[in-house]
DNA sequence: TATTGTTATACTCTATAACTATA
DNA sequence: TATAGTTATAGAGTATAACAATA
């Protein structure tokens, strides 16, 4: 095979591997979606605003909670605005700094959240049920790989 | 380590790696959706759509496409009506079933979809760049074996 | 009665950009 | 000037459910 059909044949196969990431994905984010609606009566970006306070006891600036959650400002706001009317979070001052906020799971908010935390690591575990143990940690480092890299070429547009 | 440490240690890796596989997926997925929106004014599952009559140039009933696409019908009646609007797909009528639909890509959709497609698999080619020939092969089977265990167990609700 | 596709609706999530208050 | 957060807006994307036509 000349280099060039080569070349094809692996572009061919790194859409392939994409268009997978993207069904795998999509099947168990549905299902994740759905059932915290059914079974919480939230969002999975709600959800995900509080697990990463919860991995930050001491509390999160916005600016680095948009960071980490990969959307714009605007909408943390909104989701924290969410939250904080059902007390599940709260926004402190930050000292030496009055323009940040600091925002920190409530006690309520710390209850609610390990109630579903433990149920929704329960559907991931039945989704990824299929992969050994080992399959699992082969399956860790190569996204690390794609992640590690999809994060060098930022820049790239 | 008993038992019980240790299956907890495998529910924690299960949820490393979703929440690995969702942040790989939304990094590249964001990419994506940016670029068709400046370089070629659509939408992903407008692209998604054209991608799945791309596949079958017999073409596909709606049904066949929701099913294909994870979305309600109502949905895939909506980007259906944009891309005929735009002479890029067309309804036809089906023998023997006058209730249903074939959605095909004209001439100018197969055309417009080729000149995306081939853009479109380079900024996934660079996205996985970071992967050797032999990694993404595995990854493909490994996300393979999620993907058959999520379809065997669609109806545990 | 069941199925195919459409319509109507409502809601979540998102980005963008203008705004304010601090730094 | 630059940064932190907010507000306002518009659009994408989705599910749900009622509907018409046909099976």
């Amino acid at each position: 095979m000349d280099l060039e059909a080569r070349a094809h044949e692996e572009h061919h196969d790194a859409l392939r591997l994409w268009l997978r990431m993207l069904t795998c994905t999509q099947l168990i984010e549905q299902r994740v979606r759905s059932r915290l609606r059914e079974q919480f009566e939230t969002t999975l970006p709600r959800f995900d605003l509080m697990a990463q306070l919860e991995r930050s006891p001491e509390g999160l600036k916005m600016n680095e909670l948009s960071r980490r959650m990969m959307v714009t400002g605007g909408n943390v706001t909104g989701i924290t605005d969410q939250l904080e009317a059902e007390d599940l979070v709260e926004r402190t001052a930050v000292a030496n700094d009055r323009r940040a906020l600091c925002i920190r799971l409530t006690d309520a908010g710390r209850k609610a959240f390990a109630d579903m935390a433990a149920v929704h690591e329960g559907w991931i575990v039945d989704a990824l049920a299929g992969l050994s143990e080992r399959e699992v940690a082969t399956l860790h480092k190569l996204l690390g790989k794609v992640k590690q890299h999809m994060n060098a070429n930022e820049v790239t547009a």
